[in-house]
DNA sequence: TTGTAGGCGTTATCAC
DNA sequence: GTGATAACGCCTACAA
């Protein structure tokens, strides 16, 4: 078992190089004022002895880091990997890593990432769907203190200083449900998002305010309680198909639900769009490939990772930036899982 | 603008407590020794400063980090989500974050990565689908050189001091193409993944093994070349049904290549299973929801994760441990898209 | 450009 | 359990 060899250090470089500390500091931290040969002489030697500069101790010193942290509620939800994936992008493209944490929509282990994160001294937090609790709240308001920015993803601005991706689900799923209305359904079911949550609030306001534009009167018994599961899917489209009268049309919360209930309504033999139609929302990269293709509002996500990554790191650089609430449009995307009724309606 | 205000420090923290620096470390950091009464003392104060160790400077003077480095292709193909919540839960369980890095797949971007996570001292990587070159190579001796750990996913043990995960992919789709052989398909068309990695050539091996073991002759237009994305499906499908004999079942280099392909054929036209049967690989969460529900070579993706992190935090916890070959049985599922050829078969 | 000195916030190692 | 002291590897400031 050879011992791993000894790495070398700034000090070594600078020595083999013939140049002084801060040469070589200068030189990897690309600042000017080193004239070209003595660069290429340090690089040389940077190659020759295989050395990578510590980012602990240039974070210690310097009070700085590279890293971002960001919390999502978990990366198997199709959702998220879109989002991740420009954040991600655009970190990396100005130097910095992100540490990725999957919190589970569990309080506990959410906090537990933040703590953990705070030790890593990350220089921004990326929070999604998240945090909406005194704990939470608390613990924003200490990063705002610290002058830490954080940009969170959901329904509403958490934090006066902290930077907001807002969906705008309240208009959204007010227009697709209006969708339905003018393909002529008039018993529209509804699975809704985890109760409790701002996006429930939201949905719900959204479908609620286009059946009462619609003059159509909203029946609790349409409204089945769920998450953004495949099995809430499944689930909300049993209940809601065993109803005496069963809606001729459902919104689901997302697509992931849509696609469950498309599939627990192929088990119970209802065809869809034609006996049952059925939106989603987001706009997974699958939904327009399922069969039938999905009517969904698709969400610009990656953008909003990049946006949101973009906006964090502006205000890392820059601290004076103040919080803002970035408003992101959804889009109806009508393909195949909706049609007219196929009855009278009523 | 109010100044970020200062953080405590352990100083501060053991002065306000009235113990020494090394007792707020030790209850910090678990270790025995401190009478209750002290620990809790120490506690209160913690959390009355609202102190946060740095993990810089523990980092820096321990001479270890509680991070790891994960390099996967890209998080939005629906196959590495699970493996990277399998490989982040039981980090998180352990005390370690994660560094996510999307390399796309690109050499010089995954080269990038493995610098900055270098810079960042990871204690361990993990690298999946990658690295087949002689620079990466370079870098993985070098890696094992310093004593650091790396686990990759992939093909072959790429370095003997290297954890390997497995997959099975000769057999795994000999296996597949047998079932469709088994069916009495005679003409069985191949979208093959990305050529020049051993991916392809695994694959293809087992392709060409279950045809020859089935006294099949291989036929060089059978084989469309492609990728594993869901474009790649589209147009391995269409090149393949443009025959002048076209085959009557097809091999997908995975599930997102056979749901394009299923896409394509859907567009002319052709009815899965019963004109053309085609088979997925990785059971994808969505596969088995699709419609045809696809059937596919499972992997346990998941697991793969979990015991990946598990091997990676054994050998990082004690470096003596050496490398090994972790072996994952794929499985075969079949389901909806495939079937026995309609026509005399030939 | 150079060299030197000091310190970032911990952990480790002594002796006590 | 305490107290003092020396690193860890780098950045910053200052004088030259």
């Amino acid at each position: 078992m050879e011992s791993p060899r000894k790495r070398a250090t700034m000090t070594d470089v600078a020595r083999a190089a013939r140049v002084s500390l801060q040469t070589v500091s200068a030189v990897i931290n690309g600042k000017p004022g080193i004239s070209e040969p003595t660069r290429e002489r340090v690089r040389s030697v940077i190659r020759q002895f295989d050395y990578h500069p510590n980012g602990f101790a240039s974070s210690l010193r310097a009070r700085r880091s590279f890293t971002v942290g960001v919390v999502i509620p978990t990366i198997t939800n199709p959702y998220f990997p879109e989002f991740v994936r420009g954040l991600e992008d655009v970190a990396h493209r100005q130097g910095y890593s992100v540490f990725l944490c999957n919190s589970d929509h569990d309080q506990s282990k959410e906090i537990n990432y933040l703590q953990l994160l705070r030790r890593h001294r990350v220089a921004g937090y990326v929070v999604a769907y998240g945090l909406s609790n005194s704990e939470g709240d608390r613990i924003l308001a200490e990063l705002a203190a610290d002058g830490i920015p954080v940009v969170t993803l959901g329904t509403r601005q958490l934090h006066p200083r902290a930077v907001t991706l807002l969906a705008d689900d309240v208009h959204g799923t007010k227009r697709i449900t209006t969708h339905l209305v003018e393909l002529g359904h008039r018993r529209i079911g509804f699975i809704s998002p985890p109760e409790g949550g701002d996006v429930h609030r939201h949905r719900l306001a959204g479908y609620l305010g286009a059946l009462e534009k619609a003059g159509i009167a909203a029946e609790p018994a349409l409204i089945a309680p769920g998450d953004f599961s495949v099995k809430a899917g499944q689930r909300g489209a049993a209940r809601l198909m065993k109803l005496g009268h069963p809606p001729s049309a459902i919104v689901a919360a997302n697509d992931l639900v849509a696609i469950g209930a498309i599939n627990a309504l192929r088990r119970m033999r209802k065809r869809v769009p034609e006996d049952v139609s059925v939106t989603g929302y987001d706009d997974i990269p699958l939904a327009r490939l399922f069969h039938p293709a999905l009517t969904t509002m698709a969400q610009p996500v990656h953008e909003m990772g990049t946006a949101g990554m973009a906006a964090l790191l502006a205000r890392i650089k820059d601290p004076k930036l103040t919080g803002e609430a970035i408003r992101f449009k959804s889009k109806l995307l009508v393909r195949e899982s909706t049609a007219p009724p196929l009855g009278p309606p009523g």
